[in-house]
DNA sequence: GTACTTGTTGACATACTGCCAATAGTGCTT
DNA sequence: AAGCACTATTGGCAGTATGTCAACAAGTAC
C-alpha cells in the first residue's frame, strides 16, 4: 500500500456532460453565470465559496437528519464539486458541527434595554422577549433538543456553550450578574429553567399544544419559583 | 454512472485466520464454550442470540456516537458474523431505535405507594422518588437529551412517547388523572416540567455542579408552582 | 501573450451497509 | 448410533458514501 502508481486517465470518463445541477443556493453578492453559456468553473473567494456551501448545508440539514443528508446532496445544491466541500470544511462532520453551532446561538434576546422595574417586571419583560424572538426567528433554534443518545462530545460542548451564553443572559436580566456566593449552583439552576424554556416555548411553538399566554404564565411563573425560592436558598 | 465496475479481489484476502473475537458480553443463561476448542459456531437460540446482540449493541451506543459504532463492532462485541446483526434487527437503525426505546423508559418511578398525604407531600414524595430511582440506575436513562438537530421522525416519536408515559404517571401522583377541562394543556405543561426534572437531574448526577438537595428543592418548588398556579389559570 | 497562483475538479482507495446463497450446528427419527 | 431435517449462522457480493490528492483551469500579474 506504500506509493502504489496511481493510474490516471482523467479524459476517459464517460461523461463531460456537464449538466451542471444549477446551485439553488446563492450568497448574495455572487452573480453566478447567468446564461449558461458562462465559464464551466465559477471561481469564487475562499469566503464567498465557503459561505455558500454552509448555506445549502444548513438548509439540508434542516430538512433531513444529519445521515440523510450525503456530502454529494450538499455539493450538488451547491452546485459545486463534491471534493470541495471537504476542501473548506475538513470532514462532513465539520460542516454539520459549525452549522449546529451557528444555529443553538440563543436569538439576541436584547436585555440591554431592561435593567429597571422590580424583579418581577424584569422577570415578566424577559419572558416576554424571549417569546418574541423566538416567534420571529420561527422554530429553527428550537429544534434542537430532541436528538437521541449517544453522546457526542463536540456535539455537546456546542450546545453547552450555547446554553452557558444564554445562561449568562439571564443572569444579567435578573440582576444576578454580580453575585459571588454559590455561583456555580446558581448558573447549574439557570440551565435548568433554560431547559424547561425551550420546552415550553416548543410545545407553544412547534407543537402548538399551548397558547402563547400560557407558556407565558408557565415561564415567568418557573422562573420566579426559582429566583426567589431555589437560588436564595443556596 | 450506470453499474461502473468496481474492482474487487475478495478471494484475495489476508486473513481467514478466524481470530473469533472474544465475546464481551454474554447472556445469562448462555455457557459459551470454554476451552476455546469449541464448535467454531455457536448455535443459540433466537432469543438468546438477539438479546446477547442487543445487550453488545446498547453498552457500544451508550459509549460512542450512532455513527461512530459500526455494525462490524456490535458483531465483534458479539463474537458473531455481521450479518447476523441485520438478520435479527433489519438494519443498524432498527437496532439503534430499540436501544433507544428501552433507555428512555422512566426508571419504575413507583407512584402506586402515595395517594394519601396533602399535595404539597405528594409533590415532595414524587421528587423524592425519582431522584431515588435515578440514583440506583445510574446515569443512562439521562444521557439521553443531548443529541443534536435534523429531525428524525422515527426517534422522536420514541422520545415522545416515553416522555408521556412518564407525564401519565405524574399526573396519576399529583392527583390530576380525572381532569377533563383542559387536559391537552395540562399535559403539554406536564411534558415541560419532565424536560426540566430531567434536566434538574442530569445537574445533579451528571455534572455534579448541584447537590441532591438542591436538585430536590428546585424540582419540587418548580412542580409546585405549575401545579399550583400555571395549571389553574388554564 | 505568457507565467503564475490557487480555487476547483475528478478519480481512487477505503469503509460500511443490506442482502443472500451456502454452510454447519442441533435435535429428532429410525 | 447413524441419518435426516431444520434453521441458526456465516462469508462474500453489490452498492453507496467518504476522505484524499494530483491534475486541471480560472483569473491575475507580468
Amino acid at each position: 500500500m506504500a506509493a502504489l502508481a496511481l493510474r490516471r486517465d482523467h479524459a476517459v470518463n464517460a461523461a463531460p456532460v456537464r449538466l451542471r445541477t444549477d446551485p439553488e443556493t446563492e450568497v448574495p453578492g455572487v452573480e453566478l453565470s447567468g446564461g449558461g453559456t458562462g465559464p464551466r468553473r465559477q471561481r469564487l473567494a475562499p469566503d464567498q465559496r465557503r459561505q455558500q456551501i454552509f448555506a445549502c448545508a444548513q438548509r439540508l440539514f434542516n430538512d433531513r437528519p444529519y445521515e440523510d443528508v450525503s456530502a454529494t446532496d450538499i455539493a450538488a445544491a451547491a452546485g459545486v464539486a463534491r471534493g470541495l466541500v471537504n476542501h473548506y470544511f475538513g470532514n462532513k462532520r465539520g460542516l454539520y458541527l459549525e452549522v449546529v453551532r451557528l444555529n443553538s446561538t440563543v436569538p439576541e434576546m436584547a436585555v440591554a434595554g431592561l435593567p429597571e422595574g422590580s424583579l418581577d417586571q424584569r422577570i415578566d419583560a424577559s419572558v416576554h422577549w424571549f417569546l418574541e424572538a423566538l416567534e420571529r426567528t420561527g422554530g429553527t433554534w428550537l429544534a434542537l433538543g430532541s436528538g437521541g443518545m449517544g453522546r457526542d462530545p463536540d456535539l455537546e460542548r456546542i450546545l453547552v456553550e450555547a446554553e452557558n451564553d444564554s445562561v449568562e443572559r439571564l443572569l444579567e436580566a435578573m440582576g444576578l450578574a454580580g453575585r459571588h456566593t454559590g455561583q456555580e449552583e446558581v448558573r447549574a439552576m439557570m440551565r435548568v429553567y433554560a431547559q424547561l424554556a425551550r420546552s415550553g416555548a416548543r410545545e407553544w411553538l412547534l407543537r402548538k399544544t399551548l397558547t402563547r399566554a400560557q407558556a407565558h404564565a408557565l415561564l415567568s411563573s418557573t422562573l420566579r419559583v426559582i429566583v426567589k425560592e431555589a437560588i436564595p436558598a443556596i
